[in-house]
DNA sequence: TATAAATCCTACAAGAATAGTAGATAATTA
DNA sequence: TAATTATCTACTATTCTTGTAGGATTTATA
């Protein structure tokens, strides 16, 4: 039940492009360093979620990347599925990587997978990105109160 | 986010051998065949659940395992943390094993893992043992009836 | 048009985790 | 004593994770 490197470094570079929405391209050298990510790494993953079609890319000088929508219209659980594959904890009850169990109609293990599939999703796929980009906001200006510091 | 196939293996031996509890020791030879787990793999895994305290063993001619508590006593969460440790997606919001991430406090991806992880332990700590036999019988009663097959 | 800067793309590699196997030992019962 | 059953440690094969390498391609600008 775990989040991999590759989901978490993905969720980060994507605070930081939702957070600069409609400022122009900006480049994996510039995420990389500000979010501390490998940068060859990161590279891989931006290239897989602009396939999918949540970001877009302008190559050569003065290039990069820039979110291909609102950052209310992506969700966490679209970013996660583009590197991890299904979010579900058994594929039984997985929408995008389906394959039936054995005896799936009565298996009562089933039932509670489901209800944790369910729950997941719940939080990911309605959390867009322009609620995580209220979130840092938060922080900020508990930051500029003295009360907290910000971070991605 | 998946479930281990040990974990799976063992919730299935767990519900074996929740419907078959305060009727004496089951063998390991007779799960495995009857939930078709490879036998020299359920043996390690029955091990570790009866190190935890959730089996009792009997060594010898006509030993086997049984239920250490009342299957109502044991939840999923507790088996499946025995085999594959922390359920939450990120150490930094596990009760056992938890380790702070950088900037913990004002991490906003941090907070939706909390929710997640709340949500998965409010259905497998929920969940028992008791329950899921509950759920087998329901399955049972409608094969009679013509409607479903049983499985675990 | 040359050059520098950026993404694009494929392949590779080390290490860890997963899934399962092997075989000898110890305890118990009949 | 013999058969049966769990115990324990270690090993192995495969897959997944987490990166790295290096060249190709595209574009802006001087």
């Amino acid at each position: 039940m775990k989040l991999s490197k590759k989901s978490d470094y993905a969720l980060r570079a994507m605070i930081y492009l939702s957070m600069q929405y409609k400022k122009g391209a900006i480049q994996i050298k510039e995420i990389s360093a500000k979010e501390k990510i490998p940068q060859k790494f990161l590279e891989n993953i931006l290239l897989v979620l602009r396939k999918v079609g949540i970001l877009n890319s302008k190559i050569g000088l003065n290039g990069g990347y820039e979110l291909a929508r609102s950052p209310d219209l992506i969700t966490l659980g679209e970013v996660i599925r583009a590197l991890d594959g299904a979010i579900a904890p058994v594929d039984c009850v997985s929408k995008i990587s389906y394959k039936p169990c054995s005896e799936e109609v009565t298996c009562v293990i089933r039932g509670v997978m489901l209800d944790i599939r369910n729950a997941i999703t719940d939080v990911l796929d309605r959390m867009t990105f322009a609620d995580m980009c209220s979130r840092v906001k938060d922080s900020m200006e508990k930051k500029e109160t003295g009360v907290l510091t910000y971070t991605i």
